[in-house]
DNA sequence: TCCCGAAA
DNA sequence: TTTCGGGAT
């Protein structure tokens, strides 16, 4: 589907972890998951990380090796997981699964003529969120006691609703539909290795002299996961003649145009299915031995592939321990 | 998602 | 100057 390039509108800045220390971070676990299993499978190929009975749980390794983080630099995360898929996301679904079936064919082609490297990378392509990751990856959270909050439908609009509330302080995503569904303040590259980037919502709606609604509709004339987009209207010419005619069917008159179930995503974005039943205490007393044998003892995981990631978490928590009482 | 080069 | 399309991650 189109794809609005909303990084070009967005307000973005660098900022340090420092500025960030005592704040709750909501997550979108798809989305962090999805980042460890493609960059945690590709390096090592996938041997290690598959049960016995044939399961794969890289995903318990990425939580491992991404936790600490978020720990060292006294962020608390709670974990948001998609519920059900939007119906109107079906086309994006499926392109989607057609995708990573296209880099499971090549993959087998580039075994069969032997080059492990070409397979390698398209792997990672071959990555989805299981059932199996899913419960997994909510297990080894458990243990650790790291909040877990399940969304209604898409753990995006959840988590975005929750900073919206005030209950949590930062959405992480990587995606700039926080934006559209309006979470005051989205932290970016919590996976990466350099500084977090944070994409501010009141200042992006000041910089370009708009409002909530606007942005959304200018999103949806540039084609969002849920609808295509006009051809030839980017953000640039969206942001434009959305200011010049007040809004999406104005815009849409003009022109002389028409975008599907325009109303519909429109009505997604203002107001997502999510829930107010919900409750996390972000006082965490972690069980990092339950931890350890639920990922190396139930999952067969090695435990030098997790070893430093435990330690780390360990440390960070002695660590803010001890800063209580200095 | 990001980046870059082609095309309009 | 902006959008589009392809390739890498």
């Amino acid at each position: 589907m189109g794809n609005a390039d909303l990084r070009s509108l967005a307000s973005l800045s660098e900022v340090s972890f420092d500025d960030l220390a005592g704040g709750v971070v909501a997550v979108d676990a798809h989305n962090w998951l999805y980042r460890y299993l493609t960059t945690t499978v590709k390096f090592t190929g996938d041997e290690v990380y598959t049960t016995t009975e044939g399961e794969e749980v890289a995903n318990l390794i990425g939580i491992v090796q991404g936790l600490p983080k978020f720990f060292e630099h006294d962020l608390t995360p709670v974990f948001v997981f998609d519920g059900g898929v939007t119906e109107l996301k079906d086309a994006e679904v499926s392109e989607r699964r057609a995708q990573r079936e296209k880099a499971e064919e090549l993959k087998k082609e580039a075994e069969e003529r032997g080059d492990d490297m070409e397979a390698a990378r398209l792997e990672a392509r071959t990555q989805r969120l299981t059932d199996v990751i899913h419960e997994t990856s909510r297990g080894l959270l458990e243990r650790l006691d790291v909040p877990v909050i399940e969304a209604p439908a898409e753990g995006e609009a959840q988590a975005s609703y929750m900073a919206k509330q005030g209950d949590v302080d930062y959405v992480g995503s990587e995606d700039y539909d926080t934006l559209l569904l309006g979470a005051p303040y989205t932290l970016r590259q919590l996976t990466s290795k350099g500084d977090p980037e944070l994409m501010d919502l009141e200042a992006t709606l000041s910089d370009l002299d708009v409002t909530q609604e606007q942005l959304i509709d200018i999103a949806i004339l540039c084609g969002t996961d849920f609808n295509e987009g006009i051809s030839g209207v980017g953000p640039k010419t969206a942001l434009k003649e959305v200011k010049e005619h007040g809004d999406l069917w104005t815009v849409l008159e003009a022109r002389d145009d028409y975008i599907e179930n325009a109303d519909r995503v429109r009505e997604l974005f203002r107001d997502p299915p999510v829930t107010d039943d919900y409750e996390f205490d972000t006082d965490l007393s972690p069980d990092l031995d339950a931890a350890r044998a639920y990922v190396s003892e139930e999952w067969e995981v090695p435990a030098d592939e997790v070893a430093r990631g435990f330690e780390r978490i360990e440390d960070s928590l002695v660590q803010t321990g001890l800063d209580q009482w200095t």
